[in-house]
DNA sequence: GTGAAAGCGCTAACAA
DNA sequence: TTGTTAGCGCTTTCAC
């Protein structure tokens, strides 16, 4: 009877029921234009024979595929994992499956992946992109080809690109407030690499902040961390420990190398909190399992991918090529024990 | 001169070079029988007109797409993201483009996802189920369509299912000798889903370890986790230290729930390790960040990624839909300060 | 080494 | 309400 090795296509119901492959499209489809009871016959032997519609097929023919392309650096930490969490969800309320592609940080990975995305026709594009990325012609092609682009979180210094970010400079900012509202004036800072616009503005606003508030910039006081690694931050932090005079607070980029300048000053003997202030960024979940608790700033990852999924949607109801939108969220500094400074930490009394 | 507003095709590039059609695929595709020069020719007006190949038209005529679906409960947390990254890292050389896709531990997700995968026409098919499918009738869908169906990790009780797991029990077993040895009677057990064979095996092996040293199974030492946050491991401690004779340790089946009963441990006074030794399962990076270092078990997500990626491919080349297999790999007891039950914390000491 | 023609599975004019 | 027809962009026989 059936053929065995084939999959039953549309015009396998069609020739099954006597009816024009067309037919059987609308009533698949729900057309208003179809009687009942036709749809209903074609509905019948479909769920019968199993039949699965060919995207590839539909997508070919209609010019637009559903799919909404995201590529992400990585999905370490909680970050990512939430944009892309936030993503899903408004992607697929509004009938867009979702491509996840991770660049790991590589630019030549980003490259593949837009043009893999770009040969399978989504949509649209969403990109955060890699640290080593220094060119943005992939990304032009992106827009010359008339698929909407939106960048989230790191984003090119590009005068028209479309994108959501978080006010990583005000974050930063309002960290250097509260250290020094805690009497801290031995401020270092690990930096993360000043190619992205999220660390670069997280090492704009420790400059500023220190200036505004009439304490020097020492060079000495900053580290550029090779990576936003646990380890990274323990070798850091060994750094600052080598100077004359140690920091009486630390600002991190990233919550991971914290977390490792941590280990590492519990190991001597320095404690957190009482003797030195540490603050990270990005609210990763650890920052509240360990002792003492890490102040940081939480980047609203879900609403950043929720956010950059309607800014793609806008994108692709107009025709013409928008005017650059940029839409940026306000970060929350969430103040826990390891920056009070000068206060015995909370590990110490239990 | 060219239209604006569409993609340059295949037929592009042939009708303006005078070629045919087929002529231009092959020289595209490298194929052997075509002349040199005309390579050259093809392959400079393409660069020059930014040709993008269409893989949905390529895909629909070869029928095959040369992409692999994977779908995961979630990305939280470090292991989900191992796993991916093997997939990719094996794929990707392969030859195959990777659709990853997240269930969120919700079933009508993952039917969902196995159906657009189907739909999109994916080469094969890598899931981890989630905690809450019981039927698995969309997965014998995907096999009776002939798509290579592959799972791991989390893999379901059907006899010719293929797939890759981590042996939970020998882990779990590995734990519970662990803490025996260090002195430990009244073991507890922070228990997963019973349903998913990861947790089942580890909370088995709970039980026979205690069976096979003569430790009596004690039903309210048990706790099932209502999910694998922090919060829940808390909540769960709190229940244990309600009893009339606290445990001397907790095996827990998530790192998490481990790290949450930590923090409640400190919270009342109680020394983990001196006073009672705490073994997770995951080896979750911040593992190593707390106070005392959780002694956990790693599972080996990259190696289980790329595991499952070469059955994957196996199942592949083989017409036939080659006997059950099911590789086991083995897991590996990380021992840290956290079992090493009645000696004083590292924290303590600093 | 190249070309002509058919067709993958579907949709969308247009006609009836 | 249904059918006819054409074609999305590509690959692949089969000729030449």
């Amino acid at each position: 009877m059936a053929k065995a090795n084939k999959r039953t296509s549309l015009a396998d119901l069609a020739k099954e029921l006597g009816l024009a492959n067309s037919t059987v499209s609308r009533a698949l489809n729900h057309a208003s234009d179809v009687s009942d009871a036709t749809k209903a016959q074609v509905w019948a032997l479909a769920e019968k024979l199993h039949y699965q519609p060919n995207s590839l097929a539909a997508a070919l023919r209609k010019g637009r595929s559903n799919v909404l392309g995201v590529i992400v650096p990585h999905i370490n930490g909680a970050f990512f994992p939430a944009v892309v969490h936030g993503i899903e969800e408004v992607a697929s309320k509004a009938g867009f499956n979702v491509m996840i592609c991770q660049s790991t940080e590589d630019v030549d990975r980003e490259k593949k992946h837009v043009e893999a995305l770009l040969k399978a026709q989504v949509d649209g594009i969403l990109v955060s992109m890699s640290n080593t990325t220094r060119d943005y012609a992939h990304f032009e092609r992106v827009r010359s080809q008339g698929t909407p682009l939106v960048f989230f979180d790191r984003m090119p210094a590009l005068p028209d690109a479309c994108g959501v970010v978080v006010d990583d400079y005000l974050g930063a900012y309002q960290v250097m407030e509260h250290l020094i509202e805690q009497g801290c004036r031995r401020i270092a800072h690990f930096a993360g690499p000043q190619i992205l616009n999220t660390t670069y503005d997280r090492f704009r606003a420790y400059q500023d902040a220190l200036k505004a508030h009439g304490i020097p910039y020492r060079e000495e006081l900053v580290v550029h961390l090779p990576g936003s690694s646990t380890t990274a931050g323990m070798t850091a932090m060994q750094q600052l420990l080598q100077l004359p005079e140690r920091p009486d607070a630390v600002f991190s980029a990233y919550d991971f190398p914290a977390g490792g300048a941590l280990q590492l000053l519990e190991d001597y003997g320095i404690r957190v909190a009482e003797d030195i202030a540490l603050v990270g960024f990005s609210n990763e979940p650890f920052t509240t399992m360990i002792k003492p608790r890490l102040t940081s700033v939480d980047q609203h990852g879900t609403l950043m991918g929720e956010t950059a999924v309607e800014l793609f949607l806008q994108l692709l109801k107009r025709a013409e090529p928008l005017s650059s939108r940029r839409i940026v969220l306000k970060p929350q500094l969430v103040v826990r024990d390891s920056s009070l400074y000068g206060q015995p930490a909370f590990h110490k009394q239990a």
